[in-house]
DNA sequence: TAAATAAATTTCAACTTGACAATAACTAAT
DNA sequence: ATTAGTTATTGTCAAGTTGAAATTTATTTA
């Protein structure tokens, strides 16, 4: 802070925006939510939920606003964590915004959005966007790229991934949705013994979940324990043989 | 982004500000860069440089102009990270002011501030500010404890610690910004065979220093390698006995 | 030449990892 | 009821890493 004499109209004005980053997991495949624009510029490219943040308002309470207001998301657990904040001064050709990223993970929502002013509100595969084949609006393929990485590396070391699930969940769902975020395999039993030896990292349930039907051994079911941190981290490592 | 009819006076307007956290280490003891205020709000309270940014301005060279103008430091090889966003309404008392936080480590600055407008520019101890009893301006306490938790947590598995100095330093040095920073003790041993199984972490310069006037023998030199990251990562651990 | 000092290397047991084998607990089809 | 198929969980073993501490190396000062 300088310490100029004050006068309210020395500052330069600028709009300050929130986008949020919404992370899901469908059948095994990565996706983000997003909004295709009806009008503006970029009219037809595919936009992050969000918008302005109110005179009054905090930013976390924005963020968690516009979703609902574009998404009908709110999830009560919503984990919402600041990205970063991207201000370039040429990145909205109407004026000056400034806009702060949120990200969160949520539990499978496949189409359950709609309401609001969800005008075109879809959930597109993570491998679409870094392909950058998608038509994406001001910068958002930059805040995409941020928030995927930040969610793959903070996979490794604490217990995020927990919230790809709405309840209880068994180890190789675990994995599965490790696999998917990092695009690789991992040896199974070497993944069950490494959550296992950090005693709080997942809680048993006591229960187990129902055998495929196409049979095998009924796994137990876990929930996120107490402890978030997983030291020394998970490795991503192993790059999974390319599809077809 | 919302997709409301534009209008240029639609948005509320806010004020836009950096916040730089300059970290630097004086003779084993990790100190912070503060300005001691001279009106306005909190006035005599300690806050971090910062200032308004300019219109046509990006983020980070707003960073870089204020911490120029305000302590006269202009590193080139400056590694300015972005930490944060702070924007609670209530967080200036003169008006809607949405502040985006930087940090860097720099080699060691003891007194060579001044000149620009640094009206008060002092390093102030990392302990002294963690202890609470510093009377600092706006939220700029929140933001300098999320700053030091965020160096210590990326001294783990990065080389940003080679950024205490200037030039070429031994393991010991490098081990010393290591137990000022976390506050341990670190086995010697054990720190210099970690940083040598990762071989492009450090690089050896060829050169020894000199060895201490108290004798010993003359310790290798290394400067930063390639290898950005340290996987698995270090670990804080043992608690240094508490002094005096 | 003998301490004293500090850096660098070694030792050794305990633990963790990676690859993979074996066992357990189910379902579906004989 | 038995057997084959499937999936979860546990075990094995060699290689690698860690934590604690000792040893060796290269200096300076007495």
């Amino acid at each position: 802070m300088t310490e100029k004499p004050y006068d309210p109209h020395d500052y330069p004005p600028f709009a300050v925006t929130v986008d949020v980053v919404i992370l899901t997991m469908v059948k095994k495949t990565l996706k983000i939510l997003l909004i295709q624009r009806g009008q503006g510029p970029f009219r037809d490219a595919w936009a992050l939920p969000g918008g302005f943040v109110l005179p009054h308002e905090d930013l976390r309470d924005a963020a968690v606003r516009e979703l609902k207001e574009e998404t009908n998301i709110s999830d009560e657990a919503l984990h919402l964590e600041q990205l970063g904040t991207y201000g370039s001064p040429e990145r909205d050709p109407r004026m000056r915004v400034v806009t702060v990223a949120y990200w969160a993970i949520v539990p499978n929502l496949d189409k359950p959005i709609g309401g609001g002013d969800a005008r075109h509100a879809e959930v597109v595969p993570v491998a679409e966007i870094e392909s950058g084949r998608l038509r994406l609006a001001f910068d958002h393929e930059k805040i995409l790229i941020d928030a995927i990485e930040r969610m793959r590396s903070k996979m490794e070391y604490t217990n995020v991934a927990t919230n790809f699930f709405e309840d209880s969940f068994t180890v190789s769902e675990f994995r599965n949705v490790y696999e998917a975020a990092w695009d690789t395999e991992l040896n199974p039993g070497n993944f069950q013994r490494k959550l296992q030896q950090s005693a709080d990292f997942l809680t048993p349930t006591g229960e187990k979940s129902p055998s495929e039907s196409s049979g095998g051994r009924p796994a137990d079911l876990y929930t996120a324990g107490p402890e978030k941190d997983l030291s020394p981290p998970l490795k991503r490592s192993k790059p999974k043989k390319p599809s077809k």
